[in-house]
DNA sequence: GTTCTATGTGGTACCGGTTACACATAATGA
DNA sequence: TCATTATGTGTAACCGGTACCACATAGAAC
């Protein structure tokens, strides 16, 4: 592969006038251009981006730090970083942390030795030490780290109540509340939610606290089924809805008509399940989008107009609710 | 942040020996190691692995390329090889093809420049051009590229014999086979395997091509069903099976007592979909931790051992089909 | 005519590693 | 005893860019 040296005697010019030509900076006469267009073009070179690296000490990947990409709420995540990226000369490195908070903490001092320009993070950990030192931009999404660092994520309180509502709205009364673990923030927004919903209505609540897990979440929704009626259930991910929907069929009971369901996130599952499964849907791609864009402002050395951006959640209305008030 | 110059100066000794410590090659005294991991840890000393991959001209990054990592399929994948990829101290770069040759074309030129070690691809354009004269290793997943290049899938074939072998078992004598696009490797093995399966037999058959999309296969079922007597699906993916689910649902044919279905894929979605999808299940985190391997050690230099991998599918008879012969 | 500024170009130190080579010294073998 | 080999270390060129600085030249301003 050629460097700039070889294209700096092929044009007759020096490699700092090829390096302006470039990087568009400086005087380049035009007849300069005309004769190192050449040159590129006859010898194929592509400039080293490790090697532009090295001298500048700024890269273009940016660190996608998500629990697991398996979890179907975080590929349209990252379908949306990396679309945006791409568009600004960005690469994104994927990252699984598992919620690992070693694992993480490894995961930044590599991706630091890679000279990573900037991280988009997906993270829980109370402790967001081991990023406040770093002079690395970073975003978080989903839930957040610390005041000082930008935070974009779904309205999840207002999220919540408008699922709930939807579900008082079609007539239920005595209703489910499958909450997420205590402690994180968006399961926790999302219950505060339900509870603004539901507060002061005539109706009867129950509340358990379930993992985003589909088996535990079947397993402890046909307890519930067989200890108390139940004619609505708000679950706080589509994946705990799916397993509330599992639990129902077991149970006999019918969804939309016995049983009424609301799930959270807006993800695939839900518009491919039978019924079709009525949500709240986060809009995933946006959020990303965002934060890939305000990452990549932040990395250029560009000011914030927000630090912290709330996106509307919307109902999604589908078959496993009664649409009729 | 620290460079092995001043490592070197702090340990009173010469880079090229904290090289060598830092490389574990050539000699080194006990006495120069104890010094100079003194001096890395006091001066938290981290190499650049930038300089070193200027310097080598090798890095840790493995390029993915995927065609949308929001398809089910990818994710799996995708996880097992940044895990095996971490463990063997590699970074994963995350790219969408959108099955766009332009765009496939441009990553491989960016992630070039970027010095990536490597390429897993999973792509189904016939001309593979652009992945010959590149001299870095490449291993393909789930649909082959070209004869030269390592390549790794599930054995559809077999698997699909298996899946539709499982129709006839039980008690299936009308079946529809939705296929995937034609010319797509995986979807024209997959219809070998039906066809294998049932020459021969007393079944009467019809085939569909369907893309693998949820909507379409729902309209596409939705209009058989209504054509034709059916009494079992042999869809080529789970996402086209929960399309005909969907679609049976609507019909009011009930599943599995009227028709029975078999998927393929064995994702997240068969499980959590009521009735629970029987299809035959990819080990997609095998293919993707065999993958990763294979690519490593072709950018390590060692040989291969076997070129093609096929590895066997399984039949996760679920609440769709009625087990009993 | 002199000074200033805009335009254009080249030389080269530097980023932070690796490694070939030179040069020691001690131990081993003939 | 002398040649050979194993062990250990340092110097400096090199990877392929960037960018500071020096140095032209030409036209404008005074």
């Amino acid at each position: 592969m050629a460097n700039i040296r070889d294209v700096a005697k092929a044009a007759g010019v020096s490699v700092a006038t090829v390096s302006r030509y470039l990087n568009n900076k400086g005087y380049i006469s035009e007849e300069a251009k005309r004769v190192i267009a050449k040159a590129v073009d006859e010898l194929n070179y592509q400039p080293s981006m490790i090697a532009r690296s090295l001298s500048t000490k700024q890269s273009t990947f940016i660190g996608l730090i998500v629990p697991d990409i398996v979890n179907p709420f975080f590929p349209e995540l990252a379908r949306a970083i990396e679309d945006v990226a791409l568009a600004y000369g960005y690469t994104v490195i994927l990252c699984n942390s598992d919620e690992d908070l070693e694992k993480e903490i490894n995961y930044i001092k590599t991706l630091q030795q890679k000279y990573v320009a900037g991280f988009i993070v997906a993270t829980s950990h109370a402790e967001a030490d081991h990023y406040m030192g770093l002079d690395i931009p970073i975003v978080a999404i989903d839930r957040r780290i610390h005041s000082s660092i930008p935070y974009i994520a779904t309205d999840n309180r207002e999220g919540a109540r408008i699922g709930t509502q939807h579900l008082l709205d079609s007539g239920c009364t005595q209703i489910l509340c499958m909450r997420g673990p205590s402690g994180l923030g968006p399961a926790d927004d999302r219950f505060a939610g339900f509870t603004d919903a539901v507060k002061g209505k005539n109706v009867e609540t129950h509340v358990i606290e379930c993992p985003f897990h589909f088996d535990i979440a079947e397993t402890m929704v046909k307890k519930v089924l067989q200890e108390v009626p139940i004619d609505g259930i708000f679950a706080s991910s589509d994946v705990t809805a799916a397993g509330a929907m599992k639990a129902a069929y077991s149970a006999g009971i019918h969804v939309p008509s016995q049983l009424q369901i609301v799930g959270y996130d807006g993800t695939m599952l839900a518009s491919q399940l039978t019924p079709g499964l009525t949500t709240v849907a986060q809009d995933l791609y946006r959020i990303g989008a965002m934060a890939a864009r305000m990452l990549i402002k932040l990395i250029e050395g560009q000011e914030l107009t927000e630090r912290e951006v709330l996106i509307p959640a919307e109902l999604l209305i589908r078959q496993t609710t009664r649409s009729e008030a």
